[in-house]
DNA sequence: ATGGTCGGCAACCGA
């Protein structure tokens, strides 16, 4: 069976609902994982996406910040959220399918939405930075997050780190700026490797290819710049590594009108 | 070296 799954940091799901159906309808992904709904649940547009196909939803929202949401075709057997560092953040939800989506053995989807980290890029200067660290750590030990061997799960998010060099537009460049500093970067690739993750991007495009999935808003022109970043990932469990059939970034949605500084990434798999 | 732009929500905070 064919499935296809979307991470997409939306910045506003109720101000892009359209942008959403106009990928929805293009595209049709089995499940569409959002971020920064910035949405309370009981305002985010059902109706629009129920409309669309996507009848089976699952919601972590919150007033005004953050926000996560997996939005999907098929029906999920069950969902649950976590919290991280003992804030009450809407960084993460996961979802179940199972059967009733017609597959022969369960598949788990992990959506994350990474704290971003502030502008100083030094946990003892500034405690967005050592919030974001914390988070990462957490993550490294999250139980839910280590998938047995046998085990079908996919992480997928904006998780707020373009861990290697040629996830950035300057290495260099960009070492003091947070989302590549060394130590974020490590503690990502820590969370990857102690869970047993496949870095997808990666293992279907290896550096020294370019692959960037935001571009920040503040450039007069930013694809005559293109100084992007690949902050937005899906990581799958060692029972899925052959699975993927493809990968794929939608750049043109940075150019759509009124976008997200993100873009959708969209992973295909053979079940 | 610096400042540049968004969205939420109604003065700034977070990104």
């Amino acid at each position: 069976m064919r499935f296809t799954v979307t991470t997409w940091n939306i910045n506003s799901v109720r101000l892009r609902i359209e942008l959403v159906a106009k990928f929805l309808k293009a595209v049709r992904p089995d499940v569409l994982c959002l971020q920064e709904t910035k949405c309370p649940d009981d305002a985010f547009p059902l109706k629009r996406l129920k409309r669309l196909g996507y009848e089976h939803i699952a919601l972590n929202g919150q007033k005004g910040y953050h926000g996560v949401a997996i939005v999907s075709k098929l029906p999920l057997e069950s969902s649950d959220v976590r919290t991280f560092c003992n804030k009450l953040d809407s960084r993460h939800i996961a979802a179940t399918f199972g059967t009733g989506a017609g597959l022969s053995e369960p598949l788990t989807i992990h959506n994350f939405y990474v704290p971003a980290g502030g502008d100083i890029p030094d946990p003892d200067l500034n405690p967005k930075f050592a919030h974001k660290l914390s988070f990462l750590d957490e993550m490294k030990d999250c139980a839910p997050l280590h998938p047995k061997a046998r085990d079908r799960h996919i992480l997928v998010g904006d998780l707020n780190v373009a861990p290697h060099e040629d996830d950035v537009w300057s290495h260099k460049q960009l070492l003091k700026v947070v989302s590549h500093t060394p130590i974020e970067c490590e503690k990502l690739i820590a969370v990857r490797d102690h869970g047993q993750w496949i870095d997808i991007a990666r293992q279907r495009i290896p550096e020294p290819e370019k692959i960037y999935t935001w571009w920040s808003y503040r450039a007069a022109d930013w694809t005559a710049a293109n100084r992007g970043r690949r902050l937005d990932h899906v990581w799958v469990s060692p029972a899925l590594g052959d699975s993927v059939r493809d990968f794929r970034i939608t750049r043109d949605a940075r150019s759509w009108e009124r976008p997200s500084d993100h873009v959708p990434v969209t992973a295909t798999f053979d079940l």
